[in-house]
DNA sequence: TATTGTTATACTCTATAACTATA
DNA sequence: TATAGTTATAGAGTATAACAATA
């Protein structure tokens, strides 16, 4: 299932873990590096290069943050928007594809048991 | 979930990939070596290490198979086998755990549902 | 003194090309 | 000629230590 994931996402070139962080901005516009890498669980000598790459390919705007001149601030410019809503559609179709033998009601009570398998993984 | 499954394996030593090559073996006594590559989709140059590694953990034994003299015939040892029956132990307490709370027809419905996924997964 | 981003670095995992010995 | 195991190697991904600038 994942490799089918990575595979929908394949094809725009932006990976998951990139996806991650343009996700983690778009909901959170402005947000330090720091924070994404620690929302994301990436060490943060990691991020640089993953933060240069998006800035390269004009996916991400980064600027000095006004109240601290040590941290930058992340938003997405208008190519890093789209990029997301072009990943989120594909996921969409990923995901439909994955449940398409499931009703809408066996759809709900999978994701009811795996809720109460996630409360376990500890 | 999978790295609950790492970490209640990790404390035995026994990584997944080395789990992965001890069950086959187990299942397939005297297998070669690239057949359990295959299996597992772990490229041959990748095999060579990991067998290196659980022969000198003394693990799995190695011989030349007595009908095609290129190959080489896997077998558990006696630790090896011990091993595989630790790892599966642990492996009964972490999916006991995980599942705790789910009752025995709902672990079945729960699989139900997956396996209608996994038909879609391509 | 602590934190942000950075560099340098190392270790694991994985992937490919080319060799050898057998078939 | 094809296949089994091997070597060398390269590329991701990920981890830690140490530095400069700022808080």
């Amino acid at each position: 299932m994942r490799s089918d994931y990575a595979r929908t996402l394949g094809e725009t070139g932006v990976r998951q873990v990139l996806f991650g962080i343009l996700s983690v901005i778009s909901v959170n516009p402005g947000v330090s590096q720091g924070s994404v890498a620690r929302a994301l669980g990436i060490q943060r000598p990691n991020m640089v290069a993953l933060v240069n790459e998006l800035v390269g390919r004009g996916l991400v705007a980064r600027h000095v943050d006004a109240t601290d001149r040590r941290a930058f601030a992340l938003n997405l410019t208008e190519m890093g928007a789209a990029a997301v809503g072009e990943a989120l559609a594909r996921i969409r179709v990923h995901e439909e594809r994955i449940l398409r033998d499931l009703t809408a009601d066996e759809r709900r009570l999978l994701i009811r048991l795996l809720d109460r398998i996630g409360a376990n993984d500890d």
